[in-house]
DNA sequence: AGATATTCCTGGAGGC
DNA sequence: TGCCTCCAGGAATATC
């Protein structure tokens, strides 16, 4: 679900909540997420204070005085929630803090998952070590050497997280609409003048997502309980037959076994 | 290297 | 109302 306006919209959000709070609960009422929640997170984190929260591609993360960073990953289906009035069955972790303010990491599919890192070892991180540059780091020329001699579609190689880091199905569709690109294009193939196009598209497309507050679509809400408005600005995510400004339709195909959506006439 | 399929899960949408 | 199939913001893994 949650991409990288998603995630960074959740950050900012828990910001408002968690930082410079002491930490007062923590409870783990469903610990099999995609890996299980680490045994010794209450012990590590009741009693620290958080003294940030940062991002890094799709992954939240909550640093705290005790030198652990918090790192959490929403998959498919995460969301934080802030002061549920009510808890549902899919709140796995609950954190409170001292000013009895409660989150809940809620996330039904639990594709999700939450790690604790020592502060400084953060980069080394298994999950992290692999990863490209911030799409906001992101230059043509970059992406030019990142794509050399790849024969995969640009669509999937976009989506390859050790290319650029951070866009998923929605933001890699609309990015390459935007930029007139056609996504069975051999990635090697792209010419520089074309990422020149595309590279700005990407860093356009993500922060209009975040400026609108992410994107709604079945689950996902800020934690405030808000809704990101920025679905309503698909060119042609989840849009097969919607009219074209050039006259034709958008038309989706399966691509690595994902849909992607597209204009034939706009994207060469 | 690349293309494809499968797996982890739950739930919503749509067909009947 | 129910039952069925298909599909979904991700990502790791296996197989050819």
């Amino acid at each position: 679900m949650p991409e990288l306006p998603e995630v960074e919209t959740t950050v900012r959000g828990l910001r408002t909540v968690l930082d410079g709070r002491r930490l007062t609960g923590v409870e783990a009422r469903r610990p099999d997420l995609r890996r299980a929640l680490p045994e010794d997170l209450g012990q590590r984190l009741i009693g620290a204070t958080v003294t940030g929260l940062g991002r890094r591609a799709k992954y939240g993360l909550v640093h705290t005085d005790r030198d652990d960073t918090l790192v959490f990953h929403l998959g498919m289906s995460g969301r934080w929630r802030i002061d549920p009035s009510e808890l549902d069955k899919h709140d796995h972790l609950l954190i409170e803090t001292d000013e009895g303010r409660t989150l809940a990491l809620n996330d039904p599919r639990r594709f999700g998952s939450v790690d604790l890192l020592r502060t400084g070892e953060v980069d080394r991180w298994s999950g992290f070590a692999p990863l490209g540059p911030e799409p906001f780091d992101l230059t043509p020329e970059e992406l030019k050497r990142r794509l050399a001699g790849r024969e995969a579609a640009i669509k999937l190689l976009l989506l390859d997280q050790r290319i650029v880091a951070g866009l998923g199905n929605i933001y890699v569709c609309e990015a390459l609409f935007r930029a007139g690109i056609n996504p069975k294009r051999a990635g090697g193939t792209v010419s520089l003048e074309r990422l020149r196009r595309l590279v700005p598209a990407i860093k356009a497309v993500l922060a209009e997502a975040i400026e609108a507050g992410g994107s709604t679509l079945r689950d996902y809400a800020q934690p405030d309980g808000a809704l990101g408005y920025f679905s309503k600005s698909f060119a042609v995510y989840d849009r097969e037959g919607a009219p074209c400004g050039c006259g034709g339709a958008v038309r989706r195909f399966a691509q690595g076994g994902r849909s992607t959506w597209y204009c034939p006439g706009c994207q060469r």
